[in-house]
DNA sequence: CCTGCACTATACCGATCGGTATCTCAGGAG
DNA sequence: CTCCTGAGATACCGATCGGTATAGTGCAGG
């Protein structure tokens, strides 16, 4: 088992616990503790834990992004297949997050100052997934690609809150069924009055 | 200015605080302050935080409850009203909540261990809204009332994520618009095969 | 007056927080 | 061999945490 070089171990162990227990509730030690490493070691290699923290962010944002890049080159050309596929990764993500939350839902909640760097990466990479569904919906040629957006944003969030407190049961096909009625709504208002 | 009792106070300081920074994010020194008060007499009336935390969301949810109950009263026997006017009582918090985000799913984050007294009051509570508008949903003659309870479910969480994190214009009208989309197709579904 | 009670004020407890200084020790250069 | 360098471990820093002990204060009822 070749270790990774400390940097990595200590954004793996990061991940691992901020979003497991959620940052204000996870020390430095523990981090440093589950990387195996010490916390002079941590402290080289981020200035500050916040840092830490909005690496972290950083980096599940773009995991995100990626998604968005990979539906792309996945289904070229068809943009609501794209968006389909957004929303069948965050039904396939329910289970595994089951419990724990979004990571970004999670981490807002702990950082309610809006100049806080790491809220501010959260917010901007938030509208950078509305504006790009938005172009997709644009795309399929919806009448309403802003609202078309917003709605398919809303359900996608409220899924994940809703499985995380455990109120709704098959929370994944409801949303895949949801998502598609919204798209069908769109498509049709022009042509139903 | 006639105070009122201590407990009181201590009870609205803890909500202005807890929904303001977050749980952990407050110590009880802060909120003895905030209530003009001591430790010791926060102390006197509550025996731990975690138990004036519990009840501050007891607190919380009982007032949601409430609207419920007002709701039913103002639109006996029209149920559709009473999950429109849920939608709509959602919807006016949405400015105040701003960037504050919903009290429920700020704390959940905060309590990943699911025994925890208060995460269970808070599931315990989100399934009972549940419930209770899925109840709403057969009287109002809906093909699937536990579907489109869930579906409601998903956006009026989804609006609260959204406008907390910033990523939505115009949130409140786009929730109202879903909300009513939703009620729609779930009454024509059994009537246009 | 006095007694009792609820509340206040303050000091303190051990634990832990984020962050840092010091100390140890391996290994290459001469 | 000595000397230097630099990374890793440890101890430590002041501050703050949740929670408590103790002494004082205002006010009711007898």
């Amino acid at each position: 088992m070749a270790k990774l070089p400390p940097r990595e171990r200590i954004l793996d162990a990061a991940e691992e616990l901020f979003s497991r227990e959620g940052i204000k509730a996870v020390g430095v030690q523990a981090i440093a503790n589950r990387a195996e490493t010490t916390k002079m070691a941590l402290y080289r290699h981020f200035t500050t834990k916040d840092a830490l923290v909005e690496e972290w962010l950083r980096i599940v944002a773009a995991d995100y992004t990626a998604v968005f890049d990979q539906l792309e080159t996945a289904h070229p050309g068809d943009p609501r297949a794209q968006i389909l596929g957004m929303a069948r990764f965050v039904t396939d993500g329910l289970p595994e997050i089951s419990h724990r939350g979004c990571p970004f839902i999670n981490s807002i909640a702990e950082l309610p100052d809006r100049t806080h760097p790491a809220r501010r990466l959260i917010e901007a990479h938030k509208a950078g997934q509305v504006r790009r569904l938005a172009d997709l919906c644009a795309r399929a040629g919806l009448s309403d690609p802003d609202e078309a957006a917003a709605e398919i944003t809303f359900v996608l969030e409220g899924a994940q809150v809703s499985t995380q407190n455990g109120s709704i049961e098959h929370a994944g096909e409801r949303l895949m069924r949801l998502v598609d009625a919204i798209l069908d709504r769109h498509s049709a208002s022009k042509a139903a009055p």
